[in-house]
DNA sequence: GGTGAAAAGCTTCGTGT
DNA sequence: ACACGAAGCTTTTCACC
C-alpha cells in the first residue's frame, strides 16, 4: 500500500502543495508545467490515494497568547494496555497537547508537545490533570527556548 | 503585541479555518452566523495582524514511505554562539528534520524531530551527517512506536 | 494521459443601511 | 460594522486528440 508510483511531476505537485495550501490549481499547473486540467485530476488522485491528507491553517503561537512550548516525558508504572489506554484517551481530551507519541525507552514512555500561555498555566495543568492520571508514576519537563525548526513539510527527496 | 482582541466571531473563525484550510468563504461565513463580506473582512484583518500564519497541505507519512518518526537529543559540548549557530544552520539543511528546538536541560540540548523512511537511513543519517557536526558530543535516540495525536490546531479556549 | 472550451461556483469589490 | 448585488476569476466537467 505505502508508496505508489509516483513520477516526478506528482512529486513537483506535492512538494508545491505542502508549503502553499493555496494555490490556485491554475498557478500549481503552470509551475509543474501542465495544463490546468490534468494538474487537477492528479491532485485528486492523490486524495483519493491517500497521499494527500488533509489541508489547514496554521495560526501563530505567540500571538494567540502562547508563546511557551513544551516537551513533556511521561513515564507509566505499568505498562499495561489498559493502563495505555487510559492515558491516552485521558490525554486526547487536552487540546493543548498537540503531539503525544508513544516512544521506545526505559519504562512505557510518552512524549508529549504542549502549548502554555504561561508558568502559571502549565503548573496547574501539570498538578491537576496530568499527574491526576491513573497510572502516571514520573513526569520530566523541558522548556522550549528557542524554536529553530517547525516545518510540516514531509521531504520527498527519498522518492524514486 | 500578542493578543489583539478577539471576539467570540473571530474565534469560531480561526477555530474552523484552523480544521479545515479548505472551506470556502460562504461556507465558513455561514457557520460562524456572518455574511460572506464581513467574513472575508475578518480573516484578511487576521492574517494582517499576523494571527493566522499559513495555509498548507499536509500530507500522509506512511503513504510516501516515511513510516518512521523519530526523536533525537543532540548535546554540544560546549554552548558557545558560534557552536550553536553552526549546528542550527547545519540541521537546518536536512528536509528530515520536521523540528529542531532548543530546550532546558543539563547541557546545550536539541531535540530533533525526524522522519525516515527506514532504518538504514537513519544509521547513515545519524553516523554520516548528524556525527558529522562540529560540536556534537551526545546523542540519544527515541523511536516513535505510535503516535497517539499530532494535531496542528492551536487551542483557543485560553483566549478572554 | 494530455488538451481545450463552456458552465457553475466562489471571491471580491462597491454601495447602501 | 454588516448586508446586498455585480464583476472577475477558478474550478469543474465535458468532448476530443
Amino acid at each position: 500500500m505505502p508508496i505508489k508510483k509516483l513520477d516526478r511531476i506528482d512529486r513537483k505537485i506535492l512538494d508545491e502543495i505542502q508549503r502553499d495550501g493555496n494555490i490556485s490549481n491554475l498557478e500549481l499547473a503552470d509551475k509543474v508545467g501542465l495544463s490546468p486540467s490534468p494538474c487537477s485530476r492528479r491532485v485528486r488522485q492523490l486524495e483519493d490515494a491517500g497521499i494527500i491528507d488533509k489541508q489547514v491553517t496554521l495560526l501563530n503561537q505567540s500571538e494567540l497568547g502562547l508563546p511557551l512550548t513544551i516537551f513533556i516525558h511521561v513515564s507509566l508504572e505499568k505498562q499495561l494496555p489498559k493502563t495505555l489506554d487510559n492515558f491516552e484517551r485521558s490525554i486526547s481530551t487536552y487540546n493543548e497537547v498537540l503531539e503525544c507519541s508513544l516512544i521506545t525507552g526505559s519504562d512505557a514512555d510518552y512524549l508529549l508537545k504542549v502549548v502554555m500561555p504561561d508558568m502559571s498555566y502549565y503548573e496547574k495543568f501539570l498538578l491537576k490533570e496530568l499527574n491526576q492520571i491513573e497510572g502516571v508514576s514520573s513526569i520530566r519537563t523541558s522548556f522550549v527556548m528557542r524554536q529553530v525548526l517547525n516545518r510540516t513539510a514531509l521531504p520527498l527527496s527519498h522518492i524514486k
